[in-house]
DNA sequence: GACGATTGGTTGATGCGACAACCATGACCC
DNA sequence: GGGTCATGGTTGTCGCATCAACCAATCGTC
């Protein structure tokens, strides 16, 4: 079977998607460790334990909402727990089971970084766009998520609190 | 000064898009680590040396074409380097820059990767979208990556060769 | 033709991510 | 009610990325 390599068009799409791909994490990392001494994916979790009930959630939930595997939470809630900003706590209805909490410190932190960082968030993409290249590339990045994590293990439906809090 | 939160749009668009920025990398990776035992930094690397002019690039040169900082790019090809993958000579024109060259053993490696590496990109991305969508996608890229790298000192601009090679 | 600034590149320390191996609990089933 | 399998999570090792510091060659300039 000979491979159909890509044309000119798909290319020319392929790179610097691509390039976005591999630039925008370091980029979103950078404003946050510089700022907070937080990486992008410690903000994820302290985030999304913000937004939570009773700022708890089980760790396989926190993974799915930060697109994490396990044995990577796992460390990170180590980090963030030497840290005073996170504590783990024994899961009454689950034995097997480890619920991850956000303590006032790590709501502090989150909450006094959200600001830059959604402000970078807006520098780098969503004020960059048009609403409709916005659009556009929900579009799009939902058809790829399927692909990437056909069964949604990783990908957690997010639903904003009602009393939003921190995106 | 108050901070504009990101709206419901917003984050509709942003969530699954960052989602698709994290998982992504991984899953080139995983690919090419398990089939050809490269890292797809590794691989882009090798791809754009072998389209180049007698396969041989500055580093600074290889460096804007793979989207990567000078340090990174010198430890990746010292590792290549051993591998006997590549090769540094003297540049005569600038006795600072050094020139890396794909051996005929690295020509054979990145030969080899490409089917499956093209295979996998065509199966995530290329062609998960529609045409249109495929479109957008590039154009909301080409956008984006003016904001990750206004001057594109990592983002050279890329001629496919008069004989294609490797995509 | 010497001095400072810039460009081109390398190196070493540190920290995070991936993977495999592992342990414990719960679910199923005969 | 003891196998078996699946689920939930942790740990250790290794490899790669990042950053700061550094060295060498070149350019500009007076």
């Amino acid at each position: 079977m000979t491979t159909r390599w890509l044309d000119d068009d798909e290319l020319a799409a392929w790179l610097p998607f691509i390039a976005v791909v591999e630039l925008l994490p370091g980029a979103l990392d950078a404003q946050l460790r510089r700022d907070s001494g937080l990486t992008h994916f410690e903000y994820l979790a302290l985030a999304m334990l913000s937004e939570a009930p009773g700022r708890t959630l089980r760790m396989t939930g926190l993974a799915a909402r930060t697109n994490a595997t396990l044995p990577r939470l796992s460390h990170v809630v180590s980090r963030l727990e030497k840290r005073g900003l996170v504590e783990r706590t024994a899961c009454p209805e689950d034995r097997r089971a480890t619920n991850v909490r956000l303590t006032d410190a790590g709501w502090d932190v989150v909450v006094d970084a959200a600001p830059g960082h959604v402000a970078t968030v807006r520098e780098l993409v969503v004020d960059a766009l048009t609403p409709a290249q916005l659009r556009a590339l929900r579009d799009a990045s939902t058809t790829l998520l399927e692909r990437l994590d056909p069964d949604g293990a990783m990908t957690a439906p997010y639903e904003r609190p009602a009393a939003p809090t921190v995106p």
